[in-house]
DNA sequence: CTGTGTGCAAACACTTTGCAGGTGT
DNA sequence: ACACCTGCAAAGTGTTTGCACACAG
């Protein structure tokens, strides 16, 4: 299905106005979003804490993932097929792309953080890296 | 000078009571510290938000460095002499480690991040990587 | 009918700001 | 003396929780 309703139930998720909504800000929007930013997307108005258990669901299903930005402030963005690759549910081992010209993340999906050598003993679970810089929209010189 | 009042002053800062705790409190400690933690690690006891402004001085006169940890909590770090290496002030561009076993979150100062091929017109300024896993304390497997 | 979603109020954690008084140089 | 530091109170931001009502399956 590539309907908002047919998305959200192939992800066992319950298509109530709200999520409908809110699946809808993400749609055609290429950088990550704040609760702020979707609260203030949205069409009709729905409550700060029914927009913040939205996430929460979104999540859990795996619908979305969280990014930090450079502040520690919480960010989120659609996952992409390549969130599903792999032996794991998930890996969110992708960059993601401050720019401090606009402001906005973006995730860059197909970039892939090199293997780093850790010093002995250490055990590499999951890593994140945020670059931070100009993007392309704002890299016009 | 290797007195604790000595390295403030090298910083240009002034040597008062809450500062000479609170640089003590990173002594001999190998990870982040968060405001909280520091708060709990000093003798005498001082104001939150004098803590706050005190870390907030060590920011800007470069003698710790700030690290968010994986749900965007703010840390910090005393300063090694790699971080004033090179043509800049400071360069916080090494890897942080956050162990999900004790929690507790590390500089791994030697790790350097290899280059990451960004995208056309894409221009990176700064980046910081956070890896979780499992320490060398925790991994005694 | 039953479990889940929603709104509202309130609480919470973390951090910043204003102001009056105290301290270092 | 003067600039800077500190404490207290208060406000600000972002997020979570409790509870009563509404709704989808």
């Amino acid at each position: 299905m590539d309907t908002l309703e047919g998305h959200l139930t192939d992800f066992n998720l319950r298509p109530t106005a709200c999520r409908i909504e809110v699946l809808r800000a993400f749609e055609g929007v290429s950088f990550a979003l704040s609760q702020g930013d979707i609260e203030l997307k949205l069409q009709a108005a729905f409550d700060r804490v029914t927009i913040y258990r939205t996430l929460k669901s979104f999540l859990s299903q795996g619908l979305i993932h969280k990014v930090l930005d450079d502040q520690g402030g919480a960010k989120y963005a659609l996952c992409k097929d390549l969130c599903h690759q792999g032996e794991h549910v998930h890996q969110h081992d992708h960059v993601h792309f401050k720019c401090n010209a606009c402001g906005q993340t973006i995730c860059l999906e197909h970039v892939i953080i090199p293997k780093i050598q850790l010093p002995d003993k250490f055990l590499k679970q999951e890593s994140s890296l945020l670059i931070q810089g100009v993007c392309q929209d704002c890299n016009i010189a």
